[in-house]
DNA sequence: CCAGACGTTGTT
DNA sequence: GTCTGG
DNA sequence: CCAGACGTTGTT
DNA sequence: GTCTGG
């Protein structure tokens, strides 16, 4: 499970971390940075406490609809480095209804192909989300202790996610995205107890 | 056919 | 948008 | 997911 | 204990 993280990557930290190539810092001048599209990363608050309802920079594969494959080199394909907010949001959900970002912030990896609100994202709207590590709470009797989750050489973890698109009654869109989970890794078991 | 839901966790 | 329940 | 509230009457 | 808000 995931539904608390930390990230305070830079954009170069996150386009590494997905794979995408970055501008040198040598070349630039004015240090590294993502070397392919980035929309709306303003909007990205770095924070020890994400939580869903908040932006992250997303990882994707961009296809402008009707140019699915073949096209070439426009500039609405290929690697895209955009800003979304953690928690789907169905493209289906009423244009004037409050979005519910803590209704789907996960989606299990095992059941992912049969779930009506997700199957349908898994061939076009497949992204990555990076962040340093994640929060699982314990609980010891009546307490809850939270335990921060990462990797000792301090590389981000890269969650593969599902994403989709929302308009609202002013026509605004917003883009948001699922982490996928699975089974809790054996060196974790004494945590999910 | 139409109406309504569409999710996850972790628990005894 | 797509599946389930009635 | 966690944190915090959890209510009614009758009013400026 | 259970629901709402973030």
């Amino acid at each position: 499970m995931c539904g608390r993280a930390r990230c305070t990557l830079s954009p170069a930290e996150v386009a590494r971390a997905f794979g995408f190539p970055t501008t040198s810092a040598n070349a630039g001048g004015g240090g590294d940075g993502p070397a392919v599209p980035t929309l709306h990363l303003n909007r990205f608050r770095p924070s020890y406490n994400v939580l869903p309802g908040a932006y992250l920079p997303v990882g994707a594969m961009r296809a402008l609809p009707g140019c699915a494959h073949g096209g070439g080199g426009s500039d609405g394909e290929g690697p895209v480095i955009q800003c979304m907010k953690w928690g789907l949001v169905p493209s289906f959900t009423g244009k004037a209804e409050k979005p519910d970002y803590f209704r789907m912030f996960n989606a299990r990896s095992e059941s992912v192909k049969e779930k009506v609100s997700f199957r349908r994202l898994i061939q076009k709207n497949r992204c990555l989300v990076a962040v340093e590590g994640f929060y699982e709470w314990k609980k010891n009797g009546s307490k809850k202790q939270p335990y921060y989750i990462h990797f000792q050489d301090h590389r981000p973890l890269v969650f593969a996610a599902l994403y989709d698109a929302w308009t609202n009654s002013e026509g605004e869109i917003t883009h948001t995205f699922t982490i996928l989970t699975t089974h809790a890794s054996t060196s974790l078991n004494w945590l999910h107890g």
